[in-house]
DNA sequence: GTCTATACACCGATAGAC
DNA sequence: GTCTATCGGTGTATAGAC
């Protein structure tokens, strides 16, 4: 049955607006048009669901960076189309980092939620981590110290500008994309001498 | 009656690590030994209380700055004293961003909250941005771009990393302070052409 | 200002019919 | 697999005694 996928894919979209933990089995049925008692059926207990949640975007971000990996872009304009697709689809958008926000929600989490959500980090951050490394052998980009250090940078101002974004607007994502992007670029000449 | 101020501080310590949406007036009531009614005496709805929080929040984050503006050192020293106050903060403990995790419960909040818990991140983002400005004048700090635009990255940076922490284990925070010091580090001689 | 008691809504979860 | 009905627990909030 994809109804188990469907509820899945709503939860995960609630989680983005109103959190796991406030997060409730009504929200649910209310919305798929369906009653509370059937997700239970599907998922015995919300800690259930919430696994299947977190498997479903370790999932996601697999599928996410396995595309750009193989994009045969330049290592910079991987970088690139990841901050637009980030910008793209949060763009006018009131939804929040769904990772941040089952991090915030840390208290609520099961052990294997977190081990999960954990992974799902784990993915972006190697992904970034790889092409920082090999971007900067070609000398598309420029960064100092561990490309492992530099890639939490990025991730948590990615992440930092989505969850800011509801409160501030969306435009705060767009330069703090533009920023990281710029502190990233090979330096043209002479120009950043201090 | 400091009573009040004694409630919204054992507020914002539980906002830490269960977040605003979580939080009970049952939780205030056994950690602070009241009745829940008590509380309720000293702030009629959450809402109250919440608010209260988040002007909390400003005067402190209006203090720390001060004190950081008025310390004396460098540019660059008030950055690295900031980034140490946070990481001693932060060593070992199962607390999270008190303003992260506000936002993250953006849909529980008041307007007046989300105004309140916006001119927080002000205050940071213009004590950045001011040092920032300052230090780049006097060649303390490098970077490129405009010094608003750095200072979100700084800031959604720390943000990230102790968001990130109680998952990860406070290394992620050292490591992530590091990488930022690192890259606002004025260049020492020809090492950075590339 | 603090307490006990309570009202009322909602939560996760279960029982059992269809 | 979906439904209605319901249980026990907990949430915010209030009433009223002291």
């Amino acid at each position: 049955m994809d109804r188990k996928q469907e509820i899945v894919e709503m939860t995960i979209e609630l989680i983005q607006t109103m959190g796991y933990g406030n997060l409730s089995f009504k929200d649910l049925s209310d919305r798929l048009g369906i009653a509370k008692a059937s997700i239970h059926h599907h998922f015995a207990k919300k800690e259930d669901l919430g696994l299947a949640v977190c498997n479903q975007m370790v999932e996601i971000m697999t599928g996410v960076t396995a595309k750009f990996d193989e994009c045969g872009n330049s290592s910079f304009g991987k970088l690139e189309m990841f901050f637009s697709m980030l910008a793209t689809q949060w763009d006018n958008c009131q939804k929040t980092c769904p990772i941040g926000s089952l991090q915030n929600d840390f208290y609520k989490l099961s052990e294997d939620m977190k081990i999960c959500l954990q992974k799902v980090e784990d993915i972006q951050l190697d992904f970034f981590t790889k092409i920082l490394t090999e971007g900067r052998e070609l000398k598309e980009i420029s960064f100092q110290g561990p490309a492992a250090d530099q890639a939490l940078i990025i991730a948590f101002s990615l992440k930092g500008a989505i969850q800011s974004a509801r409160l501030r607007g969306s435009d705060i994502i767009i330069r703090s994309f533009a920023q990281l992007k710029l502190s990233l670029q090979p330096l043209p000449s002479a120009s950043k001498i201090n």
